[in-house]
DNA sequence: GGAGGATACGTTATAACATAACGAAACGAA
DNA sequence: TTCGTTTCGTTATGTTATAACGTATCCTCC
């Protein structure tokens, strides 16, 4: 699970996700309808968490008007099936590139261009609930939030160093 | 760091964060006014999240009515010198039983009574920095939320699991 | 193919959380 | 005391999320 880089076939990426909600939605008897799917198209449009009501905005423009519950509605559906996460400290959602495999969200966020992507480290799941039960504390679920620069961003940056050292 | 029992001294947790705070804040040459120090003690008032309008109310039953400015600020100064952590997904904020001793939160959430912990295991933060650093992602901050069952309501549960079997 | 329950949706209103902007007051060093 | 800095009060507004209720659509069973 790589960072996402500037350029990359973004249209696959959001290809896949819609094929994976199919699918995943189908495995379940969960019912994907038009809007909920184009809600899901709409979080996909870039690799940065999208807040609800930018989403709104979106379905306006799509013609398909609508108020906040149509789209929290919308959005409850597809973090109840796991196709998307809430990133909670960003008031915003963002969609999962691996549904169905379950999992909470480890997510790393770019500070500098805002891109996110999952972490995915099943060692740090455990380490986590290792952790916790040596509290007497048994997991349910865990809300991983990692701010820092991706890979881009870092380089970007120590290049910009090298220019302020130069000069 | 253990999970607070249900009868523990808790004016004791209140005296010594409050203590800690006004040292800290010494060491730091940070201003302890009287509405931080008080907005602090309202976050102390149980080891549960507390929303910034529920202070906002207490701060009013105190007799220090106030807009909701206040008390946003008063908790970003709390939160820049580390002496509580803000619970990203409850819209919350909650008392840090160790300021000074720099670290991101790592806040373990009973879903069932809502009391709240912090695990602050190094091991923890480190994995996560090496996870990331093989995405050559570079961590600055991270926000760490567990649900799960506290040992309390853990043992509460399974004893109720017992009677429903006798049953 | 119609009856009836479950699920999904539209709509209005409002709750809950957070910040912008500006002037007055308190503080602290010179 | 004077002046710059920090803190605070106040008004207004922006942003995120949900309650409540009726309607439409779907799906199953008869
Ligand atoms: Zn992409
Ligand atoms: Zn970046
Ligand atoms: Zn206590
Ligand atoms: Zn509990």
């Amino acid at each position: 699970m790589a960072f996402p880089t500037a350029r990359h076939d973004h249209s696959a990426c959001i290809q896949a996700a819609l094929d994976a909600a199919e699918q995943e939605c189908r495995r379940r008897g969960a019912r994907l309808t038009d809007t909920r799917r184009i809600v899901l198209e709409l979080v996909w449009e870039s690799h940065r968490p999208v807040g609800a009501y930018a989403l709104l905005e979106s379905l306006g423009k799509l013609g398909r008007s609508a108020a906040p519950p149509t789209v929290y509605r919308a959005l409850d559906f597809l973090l109840a099936h796991g196709l998307i996460h809430r990133v909670a400290s960003r008031n915003g959602f963002i969609g999962c590139p691996h549904p169905g495999h379950a999992h909470g969200g480890q997510i790393l966020l770019c500070t500098q261009c805002g891109m996110a992507a999952e972490l995915d480290d099943p060692a740090l799941d455990q380490e986590i609930v290792n952790s916790a039960a040596r509290l007497g504390f048994s997991v349910n679920r865990q809300t991983i939030e990692v701010e820092g620069l991706c890979p881009v961003c870092r380089a970007q940056r120590n290049s910009e160093e090298e220019q302020n050292y130069v000069a």
